[in-house]
DNA sequence: CGCACTAGACTTTTT
DNA sequence: GTCTAGTGCG
């Protein structure tokens, strides 16, 4: 079959011009994967070039991954070495071959996640004098290396930033840490420092090719752009229109900054969308134009017609969700699978209401969001026991371990083992040998080494899930887990351990080192950036997430819950810009649905807690009519009333919510019945034979306790 | 050292 | 409402 096959002119145009620089801005939908997997295949198949030669940059593993997939699909060829990755992992990939280079770090560094990060700020706060907020300091951080604006309340704040700014990253040089911004920086600083060795990498990739560009940061874009001199063909895809991570330092600006660093690129427009209906894309493209200033573009339609999108301007959030699951059990029982339907929000903490509807309606659903599986404290746990074997010289993945499971090893003989380490220039753990004291402690320190000692000796010869087995076991970790947690969370860790044993068992054949030693180290220096959720099981399941999260995805039946001024857009939005990028999100969660699309607000919504009315929200206002369809159970004008009765619902549903099993209560249609059973508000009642026995809502006006 | 209690936060977050 | 960081006590 020919690669081509398939492509329309523009996606073709796409592939085929392999020499300079290219930008696709590529809409939603349009077909952007397909064009990257079948550019790369085509320059391997076609041209011959050598895999080698090619690097592919995308945002999430997930993306990576999927690209590797699909070519290894087109051409029948394994894929899993090519330089397709994420930005971190390339550069990650880039220093582990070339940490030699870099001043300051060794052979076997490790890099740190945002929970280590938080806890190297804490240290530095407990010893020293400094006052602030770790966590409002990692975020200053982040800022300052991604090139974001900030400002300072006052002058004495900027002093003690520049002092914890210099001292996390003494503390990171010292333990051979990398966090994840550094490892961006650090290879430009590398590449900058090393003239010769930038011109391999220059050398090396003939061709790049940069996904979701629009995303790309000031540090990332330099590195492409430092790669790219040599070759000159650099190939980007983006869409300004999708451009929602500006908070994480995307600059749309790189667009135009690529215009004038490639005088000489030719520019590509994909705008034939081929996911959603002809309704969905006239919303969509609505949208946008309240975007002062974007870019004139349109999303052209398939001439796929189907349903206009619903909105529903609810009173309550009660009523907002029963119209939420209403419609995803008849989408549901019409055909459309459960996984092809997603409800998306603003913000996390929405979904808490809408999961608790969702287990009375008995809806499976998947929330996304919230801890990745390898920030799991016990897996932590396990890669700081795995590092520290394998490389005895981690402090950092000593401390996290030391005293876990506890063995009575506490701050005080940890501080004196830090000066001996420190006197004698050695690490904690070898330092122990040093320690000179006949307390309890130094007993305990010296069985740990002992402990970590014979685990050491055993790993070439076992395989590696059982290297597990064998840390659980000779350090007491599972017997404390054990003793420590309720038997649920017990199950529930030893759950996680398992899995990530399976992922130590995948490793083994993915990883070509000779020894165990070296294999270990490889996959401990990637499993940071292994941040992807628990995504492997398939099973049939609503998802619910964030608009961010969805980015790339697309499925039959969007629902955006919590159409709310306030709520989306967020009320901490201040500028014009922001309320841009507000708006490109809410794009976003258009154009993820291919069939249904489902908007509803609610007046009055429980938010931190406390009730409070909101209005609808903008993005619905400045909507077109006659591109929506609104949802009207009562029948009644739409517009919002002003929300004096608000109060009274309120009581009401209080006041009567008491009913319980066996309750004698009063209908005012049904008359007298008996309460046969009840699931939170939902009540079945008894009445006379005429009626016979009815599912009614308990907090219902109509309903009353006799 | 480890617990229990209180005060405060609470938008998004590809790595 | 719910989580978590920080404090203070046993």
């Amino acid at each position: 079959m020919n690669l081509l096959d398939g492509l329309n002119e523009r996606q073709k145009e796409a592939v085929i011009n392999t020499e300079g620089p290219i930008m696709v801005m590529a809409g939603a939908g349009s077909g952007k994967t397909k064009v990257l997997t079948t550019r790369i295949s085509y320059l391997i198949k076609e041209l011959g070039v050598n895999p080698y030669n090619i690097l592919a940059v995308t945002f999430t593993n997930k993306a990576a991954n999927e690209m590797k997939e699909r070519i290894a699909k087109n051409l029948d060829m394994d894929t899993k070495w090519m330089w397709i990755s994420t930005f971190h992992s390339f550069c990650a990939r880039v220093l582990r071959d070339e940490i030699d280079n870099l001043e300051g770090y060794r052979r076997g560094f490790q890099i740190i996640d945002d929970d280590d990060q938080l806890k190297i700020l804490k240290e530095i706060k407990d010893d020293t004098e400094l006052d602030f907020r770790p966590k409002e300091m990692s975020k200053l951080i982040s800022k300052y290396k991604n090139d974001i604006k900030f400002n300072f309340f006052e002058e004495r704040n900027k002093d003690t930033f520049n002092e914890v700014n210099k001292k996390y990253s003494d503390y990171l040089v010292k333990n051979n840490l990398f966090d994840f911004d550094d490892l961006i920086l650090k290879t430009i600083e590398l590449f900058k420092k090393n003239p010769n060795v930038l011109e391999r990498y220059q050398e090396k990739f003939q061709y790049i090719l940069v996904d979701e560009f629009q995303d790309t940061n000031t540090p990332q874009y330099n590195l492409v752009f430092m790669l790219s001199t040599r070759h000159h063909n650099i190939f980007i895809v983006g869409d300004d229109f999708q451009s929602i991570y500006s908070f994480r330092g995307a600059k749309i600006e790189n667009i135009r900054r690529f215009k004038n660093d490639f005088l000489e690129h030719k520019l590509i427009l994909l705008e034939k969308n081929y996911r959603s209906t002809t309704e969905i894309l006239n919303l969509a493209n609505d949208c946008i134009t309240h975007n002062p200033n974007q870019i004139k573009k349109v999303l052209e339609s398939n001439n796929k017609s189907g349903k206009k999108p619903l909105y529903y301007p609810a009173k309550r959030t009660a009523e907002e969700i029963a119209f939420i699951v209403d419609n995803i059990k008849k989408i549901n029982i019409s055909g459309v699978p459960y996984k092809e339907i997603a409800v998306l929000y603003r913000a996390n903490y929405l979904s808490r209401e809408l999961e608790d509807a969702f287990i009375k309606a008995k809806i499976p659903y998947k929330i996304y969001g919230g801890l990745s599986f390898f920030s799991r404290k016990e897996i932590k746990d396990m890669i700081a026991y795995l590092q520290i074997i394998i490389n005895h010289n981690q402090d950092f993945s000593f401390k996290r371990i030391i005293n876990e499971p506890k063995r009575k090893i506490g701050g005080a003989t940890l501080e004196k083992l830090a000066a001996v380490a420190e006197r004698m220039n050695l690490s904690l753990y070898d330092a122990i040998d040093f320690y000179e004291s006949k307390s309890q402690g130094a007993i305990n320190l010296v069985e740990f080494k002992k402990t970590i000692d014979t685990i050491y000796n055993q790993i070439e010869n076992v395989r590696l899930p059982d290297l597990i087995d064998i840390i659980l076991k000779e350090t007491g970790y599972k017997e404390e887990m054990k003793k420590e947690e309720d038997p649920d969370i017990f199950n529930d860790r030893m759950d996680n351990i398992q899995e990530f044993k399976s992922v130590l068992l995948e490793a083994e054949d993915y990883y070509e080192e000779e020894t165990k030693k070296k294999l270990l180290e490889a996959l401990l220096a990637d499993l940071t950036l292994r941040t992807d959720k628990n995504d492997t099981d398939n099973n049939d399941s609503v998802r619910l997430s964030t608009y961010h999260q969805v980015k790339g995805l697309e499925f039959d039946t969007v629902f955006m819950y919590a159409m709310n001024e306030g709520i989306f857009p967020s009320d901490m939005i201040v500028s014009d810009a922001e309320m841009e990028e507000e708006r490109r999100i809410c794009y976003v969660g258009i154009t993820r649905s291919k069939n249904h699309l489902f908007l509803s607000s609610s007046e009055s919504r429980v938010k931190f807690g406390s009730m409070d009315y909101f209005s609808e929200s903008r993005f619905i206002k400045e909507m077109k009519r006659p591109l929506l369809d609104i949802f009207n159970p009562y029948n009644i004008k739409t517009e919002f009333t002003k929300p004096q009765v608000k109060l009274e619902t309120k009581k009401e549903e209080k006041v009567t919510s008491d009913i319980t099993l066996g309750d004698k209560i009063n209908h005012k249609l049904f008359g007298d019945g008996v309460v046969v059973s009840q699931e939170g508000d939902v009540i079945k009642v008894a009445f006379s034979a005429k009626f016979g026995i009815k599912t009614l809502k308990a907090s219902h006006p109509a309903i009353r306790k006799l």
